[in-house]
DNA sequence: CGACTCTCCTGCTGGC
DNA sequence: TGCCAGCAGGAGAGTC
């Protein structure tokens, strides 16, 4: 599922084929997949590609004319890339063609849960107003920020990691391989993380992202970049889907529980519920 | 407001 | 071999 690596590269991807290019609606198969206007202008058909921007999961892709088509791409969603006369795959739900200055490509969203959206803003501050809501962005997280975003919460801290309105960009994997790489339990009561712990864990958070970005995202089964590859940071997970496999770095085997109704994989030996209790001569060092 | 639970969706997996 | 329950999960809606 796309987590913030994932729609990184994605937008990296996007930006190199699109900026400069005009788009042009094809054809919108599900109207419901569509939050706003679903006009072929709304949908950004005859427009210019400015700039793609990323918060998050999300990415908003800003015409020369004003309009942003925001992609929400769910647990599912692709943006591919197909040459001109290549056929969709099914549960493409929109396509666009892509004129470039010599040839042609067709940009298919596709989503065969359908949790993903697109949702039209008519403007550029429109759609700050909504990214507004959201978290600050993961991969930059610093530890005074997190702590900021999260300190006040009572949940346990593996829930507060989700909520996008606190933090933009970590979804399940990506939140286990954080708490995993800070040594923090994820079902410690946020509230009680010491500033020691908020430290460990902004900095695992902002590394793991990007050492999954440069391997290409973490491909599970659905997630492609626009042309079709693979991301191979899986091979590098050292607890999401592990569960029962021996810990990487003190051999427990790794546990798996529900926390908001998530899988979590957890070593219970490396992540400890409770701050570090502070040795003599001061907190241990991050 | 915060913290839960429910719901939306399809495709894969495991049990019988 | 075939059927079906169970599960996966991002995020908004609804409830308390």
């Amino acid at each position: 599922m796309p987590e913030l690596p994932e729609v990184e590269c994605i937008r990296r991807e996007l930006s190199r084929s699109l900026c400069g290019a005009t788009l042009r609606l094809l054809w919108l198969r599900r109207r419901d997949i569509v939050v706003g206007a679903a006009t072929p202008r709304a949908l950004l058909s005859n427009s210019r590609v400015h700039q793609i921007n990323r918060h998050g999961k999300q990415l908003a892709v800003i015409s020369d004319s004003g309009a942003v088509l925001v992609v929400r791409l769910g647990m599912t969603g692709q943006m591919l890339l197909l040459r001109a006369g290549e056929k969709p795959p099914e549960h493409s739900h929109a396509a666009w063609s892509v004129s470039y200055a010599r040839r042609r490509d067709v940009l298919v969203f596709r989503d065969p849960r359908r949790f993903g959206r697109l949702e039209t803003y008519a403007s550029a501050d429109a759609q700050n107003e909504a990214w507004n809501t959201l978290g600050p962005d993961a991969l930059t997280i610093s530890a005074a920020l997190l702590a900021e975003a999260l300190a006040s919460r009572r949940v346990p801290i593996k829930s507060a990691l989700l909520d996008q309105h606190l933090i933009a960009g970590v979804g399940n994997i990506y939140a286990d391989e954080a708490l995993f790489r800070a040594r923090v339990h994820p079902c410690a009561p946020t509230n009680t993380l010491s500033k020691a712990m908020f430290a460990r864990l902004a900095r695992a958070i902002r590394t793991v992202l990007k050492e999954s970005i440069a391997c290409g995202g973490s491909t599970l089964r659905d997630y492609r970049t626009p042309s079709n590859e693979r991301g191979q940071f899986v091979e590098h997970h050292r607890v999401y889907g592990r569960s029962g496999l021996l810990c990487l770095k003190c051999g427990t085997p790794i546990a798996a529980l529900k926390v908001s109704g998530r899988t979590t994989c957890y070593c219970p030996s490396c992540q400890t519920r409770e701050p570090t209790a502070p040795k003599r001569g001061g907190d241990a060092r991050s």
